[in-house]
DNA sequence: TCAAAACCTAGTAAAACGGTAGGTATTATG
DNA sequence: CATAATACCTACCGTTTTACTAGGTTTTGA
C-alpha cells in the first residue's frame, strides 16, 4: 500500500514545475527543479523521462531548453503521475496478471478489485492544477509570517 | 500502493482459518492452513507471529494444538491485518515520521493525507467475516458446476 | 564555437521480499 | 513415561527493488 518516493518525488517536481511556468510557456531545466526540491538531477531525470513517455511532459533540448507540461495541469490527474512513475498502482499482483486458478484467490481477488476501485477513484479525481494552487497559497502563507 | 505478499496472504489464510473453524471451537494447524491455501508453512507461521502480537490470533501449543481467531471475524478489519503484517499502510514514509521541514513537503503532506484517510475507510470498514461469508458462497457456486 | 541543456547507459550499495533450515518447548495421548 | 504433533524461535539466503551516482553523447541558441 505504500507508495515509492518517485510517486513522491514526481508529484512535487511537477507541483514545482507547474509552479514555476505559471502563465509562462517557459521551459525549466531539471538544475531549477532540482534546486528547488531538493531532489537529485539524475534521479529526477529518470523520473521525467518516465513522464515525458506518458505524454505528461514535453521536452526541448540544448541551451535554453528544459521542461513544460504537456497538457494544462487541470488535465493531469494524480493517478496518472503515478502510475507512470510507479508502473500499476493495484494492491496485489494477481490483479495484474491474472494469475490465478483457485476459488480462494478469486475470492481475494474480488476484495482486492474493490480496494484497488475506490483507491483509483480518489486519485485520477485529484488533479496537479489543485495541487499548484494549494501550494501557492501555502507558500502566500509562509510568506507573511 | 503495492501491498506485498504478506497481506495478501494474511488475508487468505485467515479467510481459510475463519472458514474452517465456523461453528466450532478447534484449534487449526499451520499445517492444515499450508495444505489449504498452499502458502508454505513457515512463512505462515511468520505472519501467524505477527497477527499473534496483534491479539488478531491465539493459538495453543502441542498435540492437537493450532490457531484461533482471537475475536469473532464480524470484529476483525481488513485494515487492522494488513497493519499487522505490512506495518503502516501509508503511502509515504514522511505521514509516519514527520520529516519535513520545507512548505512542499507540507503541501504534499497535506494531500496524502487526504489519500490515506480515504483508503483506511476502506479497509476499516471491511471485516473478515464478511470475506469469509463471500468465500462460502464462491464454495458453494463451485460446488454446483 | 561554446556552453547549457536534454538524453542515454551502466553500475551499485542498501533494503525489502519471499522464503528455507533446523532447532527448542509444550502438550495430549497411548 | 515415551512419543508424536504442534507452536515457537533464530538465523540465513538468493533475488528483486529502491534510490541513487557516474560519465558519457547529442542537440541547440547565442
Amino acid at each position: 500500500m505504500r507508495l515509492s518516493t518517485k510517486g513522491r518525488y514526481s508529484l512535487e517536481a511537477l507541483v514545482m514545475l507547474g509552479f514555476l511556468s505559471q502563465g509562462m510557456h517557459a521551459n525549466i531545466s531539471l538544475k531549477h527543479i532540482s534546486q528547488e526540491t531538493e531532489i537529485s538531477e539524475g534521479y529526477l531525470e529518470q523520473l521525467f523521462n518516465k513522464l515525458k513517455k506518458s505524454e505528461i511532459l514535453i521536452s526541448k533540448r540544448g541551451k535554453d531548453g528544459g521542461y513544460q507540461l504537456a497538457k494544462p495541469p487541470s488535465d493531469i490527474t494524480i493517478g496518472s503521475i503515478f502510475r507512470s512513475v510507479e508502473g500499476s498502482l493495484s494492491p496485489v499482483k494477481c490483479l495484474d496478471t491474472d494469475c490465478c486458478d483457485r476459488s480462494e484467490f478469486c475470492l481475494t481477488r474480488c476484495f482486492w478489485t474493490e480496494i484497488n476501485d475506490e483507491i483509483n477513484q480518489v486519485i485520477d479525481t485529484l488533479v496537479l492544477s489543485e495541487l499548484i494552487e494549494t501550494y501557492r497559497k501555502n507558500l502566500a502563507i509562509g510568506d507573511k509570517s
